[in-house]
DNA sequence: GCTCAGAGCGCC
DNA sequence: AGGGCGCTCTGAGC
């Protein structure tokens, strides 16, 4: 599959240039484009039998402005983000690429995010071509290819780079398309919760109840209960005995104040944080549309930046409504973490408690513990590293029944206590520790140190454990989301009406899809499941469960 | 006027 | 509990 680099003209601003480039890097014909050409130009090639694999240097640029003239593209290599994979994994770490000093491509952040319906700026402008040197685009592009080459294991990390660049395009069209947000149900919602939209600047009515009726029962008329430092002192003076605000110290107090202080709370953060302010500013058209940021957490999962679409809370679903004659297909993977720790340390034992729908269940009816409840926190212990309490209780029992799954997660959180580096599935590596934290760790097992310093020391190097045993799984499990979500993708194209990606949480999805063919795209959404796994792990016995609703309100899923 | 960190809480 | 985040607010410091 040939390449085909889209990058700056060197000599005329504002001009691009297409550039044929062969699978071993070996460059071809160069083709100036005008700006304003550039979206036929795509289609074109686009519509090839064999469609190139678009290569460029940051998806978030140079997709945008495509997607606004209504052009897709099928595949392409975002070198951002695959040049980030390639400096930091272990697969690669003796390439050219990974061993050259920090560059032009280290540390680069996504382009700036548009304001929604902002006005339109050409996006093939490159500001970094006023001050710096245009990046060398074809030069790490072939940087990048032999670093795959020369790897270890070069399938696994061709398999990581196409899905990191696939999530590229997923991100910037789900922005585009944008999720279907009405906006007379969500002011409903808030009016019913909060009171009335206040027409000036104050707050609705019941949230000044609620807060009047506090300061009432705490005798302070004055106090602003928005101010953390000022809602303890207030607390205090009025006797109780708390050392924050927090919601639980709060909930444990036995005191009128408990309730509708807790009311103002869950409020208070309503309005703040997803009110009218919210709505005006994320809620256009009809339409949410977040800036995805992909590969913006170390483990490769998503992050946003803006509107916090990650964050949506359950309350304010309701919202999130197809428009009429669609639906929304709604799907999440069910238990995603265990069922990847199964995979990939190939616990056949774990992967058949995972053969139905509940691998909790599946737990429970193996004998290894009694209930539901503890099966769940052993996992999430085992996963998340927890030393005390009831999942700490459990742990043995899981041990015993799955030595080879604990064992793997066990091996990550005494590499990172060591300092070492660990690595997902497909190649992605944590980061290194910092100077501090290595000299913290070398300290906690250094013999005949100040007792109390080994001490500190060796509970910094198991919080870094912590961090690594998560590291492994949490970002195996991105990535079999992330083939998931491509592999669906894929497939919708094959449907008609349209159907399309509008949202991606970690280990769920969301297609809008006309409500004809919606039964079509929920298929779709599980064979898709079905081939990430495949594709991750090949001929793995573990499921990979999902739970999937065909909806017309998000609310209704789950 | 701006930036920054911490607290707190939303999500997985 | 325990891992990963982002957002809003406040208050401190410049």
């Amino acid at each position: 599959m040939p390449f085909v680099l889209l990058t700056d003209d060197p000599v005329r601003r504002g001009a691009l240039v297409l550039h044929e480039v062969t699978d071993d890097g070996e460059p071809g014909a160069t083709v100036p484009v005008a700006a304003a050409d550039v979206p036929a130009a795509v289609a074109e090639r686009e519509r090839a039998a064999q469609p190139p694999r678009w290569v460029w240097d940051d998806t978030s640029r140079r997709y945008p402005p495509l997607l606004d003239a209504g052009v897709r593209v099928e595949r392409c290599h975002d070198l951002r983000l695959c040049h980030a994979i390639l400096r930091g994994s272990v697969l690669s770490a003796g390439s050219a690429l990974a061993l050259a000093p920090p560059g032009p491509w280290d540390g680069l952040p996504q382009a700036s995010p548009r304001a929604p319906r902002a006005v339109e700026v050409s996006l093939f402008d490159d500001p970094r071509a006023h001050d710096d040197e245009p990046l060398d685009v074809l030069d790490e592009l072939r940087r990048q290819l032999a670093a795959v080459a020369g790897a270890d294991e070069p399938g696994r990390l061709r398999l990581l780079l196409a899905a990191e660049s696939t999530g590229a395009l997923i991100a910037a069209e789900m922005r585009h398309d944008g999720m279907p947000w009405d906006v007379r149900e969500h002011d409903a919602l808030l009016t019913r919760l909060l009171g009335e939209r206040p027409s000036g600047g104050g707050r609705p009515a019941r949230v000044e109840a609620l807060a009047a009726e506090v300061r009432g029962l705490l005798g302070q008329p004055s106090l602003n209960l928005d101010s953390q430092p000022d809602l303890l002192r207030g607390l205090r003076s009025a006797g109780l005995d708390v050392t924050s605000t927090r919601t639980y110290e709060i909930r444990a107090l036995d005191h009128p104040v408990t309730a509708p202080l807790l009311e103002y709370k869950k409020l208070a953060r309503l309005l703040s944080a997803n009110g009218w302010a919210w709505m005006d500013a994320w809620v256009h058209d009809g339409r949410f549309r977040p800036d995805y940021v992909p590969g913006g957490v170390v483990t490769g999962r998503w992050a946003t930046s803006g509107g916090g679409a990650l964050q949506l809370p359950a309350v304010i679903r309701g919202a999130v409504r197809a428009d009429p004659g669609w639906r929304l297909v709604v799907a999440d993977a069910a238990q995603l973490e265990p069922r990847v720790l199964a995979a990939m340390s190939g616990d056949a034992a774990m992967a058949a408690a995972g053969r139905q729908s509940d691998l909790y269940r599946g737990i429970v009816d193996a004998g290894i513990v009694e209930t539901r409840e503890q099966a769940k926190y052993a996992m999430l212990g085992a996963i998340y590293g927890a030393t005390t309490g009831a999942s700490a209780v459990v742990m043995p029992q899981l041990t015993r029944a799955y030595p080879r799954a604990v064992g793997l997660v066990e091996a990550a959180a005494r590499a990172g206590e060591r300092g070492e580096v660990v690595s997902t599935w497909l190649g992605r590596s944590s980061p290194r520790p910092d100077a501090a934290r290595q000299a913290e760790l070398q300290a906690a097992a250094a013999e005949g140190a100040d007792a109390e310093d080994v001490r500190v020391a060796r509970r910094r190097g198991r919080d870094w454990g912590r961090f690594t045993r998560n590291f492994v799984v949490q970002g195996t499990a991105a990535e079999w989301a992330l083939c998931w979500m491509a592999a669906l993708r894929r497939r919708l194209r094959a449907v008609e009406g349209r159907p399309h990606l509008v949202f991606f949480l970690h280990d769920e999805v969301m297609v809008h899809s006309p409500a004809d063919v919606a039964d079509e795209v929920a298929a779709a959404v599980r064979d898709s499941a079905a081939e990430a796994g495949r594709l991750l792990f090949g001929d793995t016995p573990v499921d990979f469960a999902l739970q999937v609703a065909v909806v017309e309100s998000y609310a209704e899923a789950k």
